[in-house]
RNA sequence: GGCGCGUUCUUCUAACGGUUAGGAAACCUGAUUCUCAAUCAGGUAAUGGCAGUUCGAUUCUGCUACGCGCUACCA
């Protein structure tokens, strides 16, 4: 029988979530939803000194704004937890045990200190030292030292670590699931640490451990992780489990939007866009980074975006709710190639987000900011308002940049469109129309035009002539929704008092 | 340095041996005769290089160039 498929998303609480994290829990999520299958929560939280309060809070708080809502995992229950490795400490240390006692590993008494010598004394050589098969040798481990003596380093309370003992010269071929075929060479590997000193399994011997405990059966994971794969096989293998082991399938990475490399914190500060999901705010320092949710994006545009970065339908299809991304995706229709984010395109996607919601949805997401304003309108109102405006935003916040005038009448006039498009017989035609809007009775947008273009004939005035300087009074600039709108929304009084203001002011 | 992975318009990508190399973003032009935005209609623009396999290579192979990743008692 098929196994069910579960995958796992796994960060480490070091810090908030990054974008690229998102969208491989996205990855896993889709994949594992469209399988029936499981998407796990696990905190590799195995390197005690990168702890960072909070983090692990922002994590499951970001994957539940996306919508990626773990079926078990840290903060959701589940039955094959715990989903913390902290917790899962006295678990790891008798499949390092077995894997000394099998001769896949061994002690290695070697200090930090010592370790760091020879890398610089190699680097001046201008080589690179590996603890491998070549320098194993002459290294104090289990392998050089005698029975008695690795006897008395353990008795005596020393510190050590186990090493993985890279087997020689063997040829590792995995399928992944998105690059084909892949070897390496054990002779190129390192030997890596499995256990540190303080007790705690490396990331490697863990998520082995941890996938096969938790029927993991596709890892997920970024490209970065790609040269470790080998070992892991490898760890499958020597712990004698690798019957069941999970497939792999390695993500491309996301690119910084200009130059190169991986995308990085110090790339959204620099060029103003987020590369979190949420805000965070660092509890050593302070520093505040942006989030995309407080930036008012829509998670399902942040969503819809990060689906299209390094995967494809294969169709013409570019906007995909949650349950559609589900029913298209596929891991073998992911790009093999690191992709360059672009903030524009996201922003493009809220844009589309925002269109497709009615008036008065987005009327009572404005509410919050308008009350802010020391705003209050009628609610019939405001949705017009929306109404006449939405097609122009990007976010809700754009609501308020592009219908200001609606509430509040300008304060300024932009100088150029008044150097420009006020002549000298303006005021005096404004005057006039002004006059000729108290004849009005039936103040809608419709009449008004109506009205306003048979007036417009029998002056002989051109349309563009006044409707600009007209617009300049209302709005405060030369830009904004249909004018007649305008002067019904914001009511007959209003309209000749800001057109009689504009003319003192400007003259 | 070693190992691994990658390389189609400016960007995200499609084409899984045969297409005028397609779409989207951006950009440019035009249309909407009040503006700006939006919208609509057009347009510019790409297979890193060299060999090989083949009747035929974007697609397969090799080399090369370039890029990225990894090379911690970090994940």
């Amino acid at each position: 029988m098929e196994r069910k498929v579960r995958v796992r998303f796994a960060p480490s609480p070091t810090g908030p979530l990054h974008m690229g994290g998102v969208r491989t829990a996205l990855f896993n999520y889709l994949f594992a939803k469209k399988h029936g299958g499981d998407f796990l929560l696990r905190i590799e939280d195995t390197d005690q000194n990168r702890f960072v309060p909070g983090a692990e809070a922002y994590i499951i708080e970001a994957l539940t704004w996306c919508g990626l809502v773990p079926d078990e995992g840290v903060g959701f229950g589940g039955e094959m937890g715990p989903y913390r490795q902290s917790e899962r400490k006295p678990m790891y240390k008798k499949y390092a045990d077995a894997l000394i006692e099998n001769g896949f590993a061994y002690y290695s008494f070697d200090t930090a200190e010592e370790l760091d010598e020879l890398r610089k004394q190699a680097e001046a050589d201008k080589q690179v030292f590996s603890y491998d098969l070549h320098t194993r040798k002459g290294l104090k481990n289990s392998l050089t030292l005698s029975k008695e003596e690795v006897e008395a380093h353990l008795q005596g309370g020393e510190h050590y670590v186990i090493r993985f003992k890279m087997p020689e010269n063997r040829e590792i071929v995995e399928e992944d699931l998105i690059r084909g075929r892949v070897s390496f060479n054990t002779n190129q590997l390192d030997d890596k640490v499995l256990f540190k000193s303080d007790g705690m399994p490396t990331y490697h011997l863990a998520n082995v451990v941890d996938d096969h405990l938790m029927e993991i059966t596709h890892v997920i994971r970024g490209e970065e992780w790609l040269p470790s794969m080998p070992l892991h096989i490898l760890l499958y293998e020597a712990l004698g489990i690798s019957e069941n082991r999970p497939r792999f399938s390695h993500l491309p990475l996301i690119l910084k939007p200009e130059g190169k490399g991986k995308l990085s914190k110090r790339d959204g500060d620099k060029m103003g866009f987020p590369v979190f999901p949420l805000l965070w705010k660092d509890p050593e320092t302070g520093d505040i980074s942006r989030g995309y949710r407080e930036d008012g994006y829509f998670p399902e545009a942040f969503i819809n975006m990060l689906a299209l970065l390094g995967w494809n339908p294969g169709t013409e299809q570019e906007f995909f709710c949650m349950n559609e991304l589900v029913e298209s995706f596929d891991l073998t229709r992911v790009v093999k190639s690191g992709a360059r984010f672009d903030p524009e395109k996201a922003k493009w996607f809220n844009r589309h987000y925002l269109q497709q919601k009615s008036s008065e949805e987005l009327t009572q997401l404005f509410l919050p900011l308008l009350k802010e304003k020391g705003v209050t309108a009628d609610l019939q109102k405001l949705e017009r308002i929306v109404g006449s405006i939405k097609e122009r935003c990007e976010f809700v916040k754009d609501l308020w940049d592009q219908g200001h005038f609606f509430f509040q009448a300008p304060d300024s006039y932009d100088e150029k469109t008044v150097r420009t498009k006020w002549k000298a017989d303006t005021s005096e035609k404004l005057q006039a129309i002004t006059a000729f809007f108290e004849t009005i009775s039936d103040w809608k947008a419709t009449p008004i035009k109506d009205a306003f273009s048979e007036f417009m004939t029998q002056k002989e005035w051109g349309f563009g002539a006044v409707m600009v300087p007209v617009r300049l009074a209302l709005v405060g600039s030369s830009s904004g929704p249909d004018l007649f709108e305008i002067f019904e929304l914001i009511g007959k009084e209003e309209t000749i008092e800001r057109i009689r203001k504009a003319c003192e002011v400007i003259q």
